[in-house]
DNA sequence: TCTATTTCTGTCCATCGGTACAATATTTTT
DNA sequence: AAAAATATTGTACCGATGGACAGAAATAGA
């Protein structure tokens, strides 16, 4: 099993050659050209293309662990969306790198403890609201939305603008608008920001 | 690293005392105020008031542990939303308290395997990272700002408008503009709203 | 004292966000 | 079958937002 490392920054690539010797430092086309199916590719999330990269390597076979300088929730959580593997400091002991290689190269994932206590919490909500309280906050604030009007809202409480939610649900940007308004209307908010507001208030699921 | 105790019953107390002799066995109150940042605190889901308890221990820096009697997948659920970071039986041997201690006190998350399980189907590994430098996030993310600024950005992450901050601080809504524009620029957000998300992620308290 | 930082303000302009009027087609309910 | 709800798109309007240029005053540090 080869390794390869996607980075911008020069200074990381000798810290890398430390943790594993026989690995190589190449650009995103190269690993994309080279790499061999089982090989374990690391990507700096500082590589501003890491999330489509990551899309390509996956289904050829590649493990791919993100390292970010900054580690937060979100970005681990959409690096575990797009298939990566595993998400870590980018400055994580050289030992803990190796032990990550390990875990994520077993079938393994590989992620820090905040997030996986976040993930298990909200799992714990979804479980529990449907064993012993068929009314849950999800309908609370989104029953009283139909299917699409959800989607529209979901996508705008993560932060995406009309243009995006367009896009994503394949529709025109008007539509999006006039989605909008009934949500609004709905949930009795006078703007994106208060929706994500209210949403994010009891549903915290809306960032996965 | 300091050990406490939080318990009603008074027959823990000497199991517990035997398990780690160098420990102390206090009330609620007496935890909160003499508990250094690292420490680690047990508390018996006997004591009604365990969640509430957590809630203030976690962002003191402590590291906390309920243990329970009937041990069931929703109380440690709700115990690691809340933040604890184990989730064990009270009578548990010995060796086993010793082995939570090290894995919690080393940034793991200990919960029995039959819930890791369930919730997280196996795919995931219960390893945990530690990432260094816990400088807490807040300075990570609102550090970087000014005083105003982040005055401005708490605002804005509770949904305000421009005129409403400008209204709240007191200053012209133009001004609000030139620090919204140098806090988008050192936080790396495009607006209002990834500053919502940013703030929100890790900071829960700005929404509440 | 000089400099850098911070705070506050201005105008102009392109874009975004939301509403007010719409209309049409499909699906679901009665 | 008729009615209601849902999903879609259009144009026009206007306030909100954010950047592009700014400038000026106060404060803190060297």
């Amino acid at each position: 099993m080869g390794h390869w490392f996607v980075t911008l920054d020069a200074s990381l690539k000798a810290r890398w050659q430390k943790a594993f010797p026989d690995a190589q430092s190449s650009t995103a086309d190269v690993v994309e050209q080279h790499a061999k199916s089982g090989d374990l590719v690391w990507i700096a999330s500082s590589v501003a293309s890491w999330p489509t990269l990551t899309q390509r390597l996956v289904p050829m076979g590649l493990t791919v662990v993100i390292l970010s300088y900054s580690p937060h929730d979100k970005e681990a959580l959409k690096a575990l969306d797009l298939g990566a593997r595993g998400y870590v400091h980018t400055l994580a002991a050289v030992s803990v790198l190796e032990q990550v290689a390990l875990v994520v190269s077993n079938q393994g994932i590989w992620v820090g403890q905040e997030l996986l206590a976040k993930v298990i919490g909200g799992s714990f909500r979804a479980l529990s609201q449907r064993t012993e309280a068929p009314a849950n906050d999800y309908d609370d604030h989104l029953g009283v939305l139909t299917e699409r009007e959800r989607g529209v809202a979901l996508a705008v409480a993560r932060g995406a603008t009309n243009k995006e939610v367009a896009r994503q649900l394949d529709i025109t940007e008007r539509t999006v608008k006039a989605h909008l308004s009934a949500i609004f209307r709905k949930l009795s908010v006078r703007d994106r920001l208060q929706l994500m507001l209210k949403l994010s208030s009891t549903n915290e699921r809306v960032v996965s």
